[in-house]
DNA sequence: TATAGCGGCTAAAACGTTTCATCCATTCTC
DNA sequence: GAGAATGGATGAAACGTTTTAGCCGCTATA
């Protein structure tokens, strides 16, 4: 009932409260009769280590935490699938919070993962300016790992995927189809991966240039839902304006301008086509199959949490790294329909 | 740089270390002047709490944990996105675990959260026999809630969506739109979700009393990659065994099925009707919008998170409940089509 | 004027570990 | 056979909070 402690132990097994603490953290160091005493004493009252005193003890706890963006998207799901192998492998524990894009509740997730003294933190952040937050921690002694973000930082680690190469990629694809007007769809701009692949597919469309041309239209954040609401706007232009192709800065809200477009009786890659971001598991599985930017996730979890028990691991002789991953496009059947210039 | 401590704020505003705590704990005990001396001391310093040392004084953490059986499954993020919203705004803060479907993961997350003296678990349990780790913990004194399971065991309270109806409303659905072979997909049969369903569909079909037969396929998982092996096993049926309707015990596997199907060129609800579980967002985006039973994911996850609130801080005098929502059939393409009976 | 009450603060105990210096009894070395 | 080395166990200190009992000086009450 009332849990019992290393202390009720020692005296059910007759020894002192040093030796079972021993029995626990190294066991080869006291003699087998003893050490079947205590374990035995262990099960029969059925005692569990307490934490919270081990922890107290150590100066810092075994879990590391992962600040991401949106738990409900597959990218990300992916990635903390990938770290969650990494850590547990190590004996650690992965606490995932959710930061939802907003940046008073990463600022509240940091704050409490501090007063936890975690071990280590990956994040992928929601803005891209100085992030006072981070560099506490980092002050404090906690490691983090930037995922996603591959900012030359010198005091941190990063995995990133090259989100300026991918914007190309999708870029260049579609003015090889032939597209001339071409919106980018992504928000909110206060996202780091939002800037780069839409400077990417700018560069692109500079570097070629020919007449095509790129309008933006922000969303207020990277979900099916906010596609839908988008493409809907899209569809309010005049006809002549109205793009013919469609980049997203990630596959659902391409999935959302899918499904609001084909609702409204247009076809997809006929009259526009769409390419998104991230290569998720349901691009291939969309009414029509999508064009997607693939990036290596959970790879991209793995490294990160390789960086970072590295970090916790060797303490002062870390020598900070940045892996940048490299995306690869795949043309599925959303983007598929090569259109005749006209004019 | 060093983690300063309490000590060494009160040391720094000139007071004792027990009034720095009741400034933190309960700032109006204590004179303005004084506090305001505190609270400077505090942010010169850079002080900040530490967590371990407070859990070992309380006794408890102020986190809650939800074990879910696969992070990646929409299902599952949309509960967790409910739970979160009730468990923050209580000040607490909610960890998620994976046990991917693993009963020996599970174990082992509940050995470790059981060590750092939650303060609830939620729980979608991997297997619906008896469950000894969960008893464990109850008998420890932490409350725990069922997820998505609504056993009518009297130690703990339960929110639960009731599969067995949500089998029949598909499979009366199906056998409504004439077919006469029907295939059940769903694995492992040790999760009580994949029985239930089953259950359901099975009872639907005896109560019609007609010559409409019932094939069950086992998979492994419920993911969309078992989904797609699934579909080939089907495929290799000889034409006249060949199920003409799939039901499905998630929208992961339904997808699978569905990417399969139409890749070896089957025609979707044409040739096989496909009904999926659990209307996730996706469900609705794909390439043949997909039939499903709709469960009130986030409103599970929220009552889920309600009930423990309410049972740890209650203590003695909580009842037990178990909620039970109701299930609702959503037919789109992927299903309507009436067949004409043969024989 | 004595006393009770109160606001504001302090000092010390307690939470359950881990670790480190010690100690004891044995065995080994020469 | 004396001393050193070794294996095995012990006891106490330390980690940083929260809480509780109590102390001090002041004001209100009789």
């Amino acid at each position: 009932m009332a849990t019992a402690n290393i202390k009720e132990v020692a005296r059910h097994a007759g020894v002192s409260l040093g030796t079972v603490s021993n029995v626990l953290n190294r066991p080869d160091t006291v003699a087998p009769a003893t050490r079947q005493r205590v374990l035995d004493a262990i099960t029969t009252l059925g005692y569990v280590r307490n934490d919270s005193a081990r922890q107290l003890r150590a100066g810092h706890s075994r879990t590391v935490a992962i600040v991401v963006l949106d738990v409900a998207n597959p990218f990300f799901t992916d990635v903390v699938r990938g770290a969650e192998q990494v850590i547990e492998a190590s004996g650690a524990m992965l606490v995932v919070c959710n930061s939802g894009e907003d940046s008073a509740r990463e600022r509240r997730h940091l704050e409490l993962l501090e007063e936890q003294r975690v071990r280590g933190v990956l994040i992928t952040p929601v803005g891209h300016g100085p992030q006072p937050n981070l560099d506490k921690l980092i002050d404090r002694g906690i490691p983090v790992v930037l995922v996603d973000r591959g900012t030359g930082r010198a005091n941190r680690c990063s995995v990133a995927v090259d989100d300026v190469l991918g914007g190309r990629l999708a870029m260049d694809h579609l003015l090889d189809q032939g597209h001339q007007r071409i919106a980018y769809l992504g928000g909110p701009v206060s996202i780091a991966q939002v800037a780069d692949r839409h400077a990417g597919a700018a560069a692109a469309l500079k570097e070629r240039g020919g007449t095509a041309e790129l309008r933006v239209a922000v969303t207020g954040s990277l979900t099916v839902a906010a596609g839908r609401r988008a493409a809907e706007e899209l569809l309010a232009l005049p006809a002549r304006q109205r793009p013919t192709a469609v980049f997203c800065a990630n596959d659902l809200l391409a999935l959302g301008v899918l499904q609001e477009l084909t609702a409204r009786g247009l076809r997809v890659p006929a009259d526009v086509a769409i390419v998104g971001y991230d290569d998720i598991e349901f691009a291939d599985a969309a009414a029509v199959p999508l064009s997607s930017v693939r990036q290596p996730r959970d790879q991209l979890g793995r490294t990160a949490a390789e960086l970072l028990l590295e970090e916790a691991d060797s303490g002062d002789t870390h020598r900070h790294r940045h892996v940048v991953f490299q995306p690869e496009l795949v043309v599925r059947r959303s983007s598929d329909q090569p259109r005749r210039t006209r004019r």
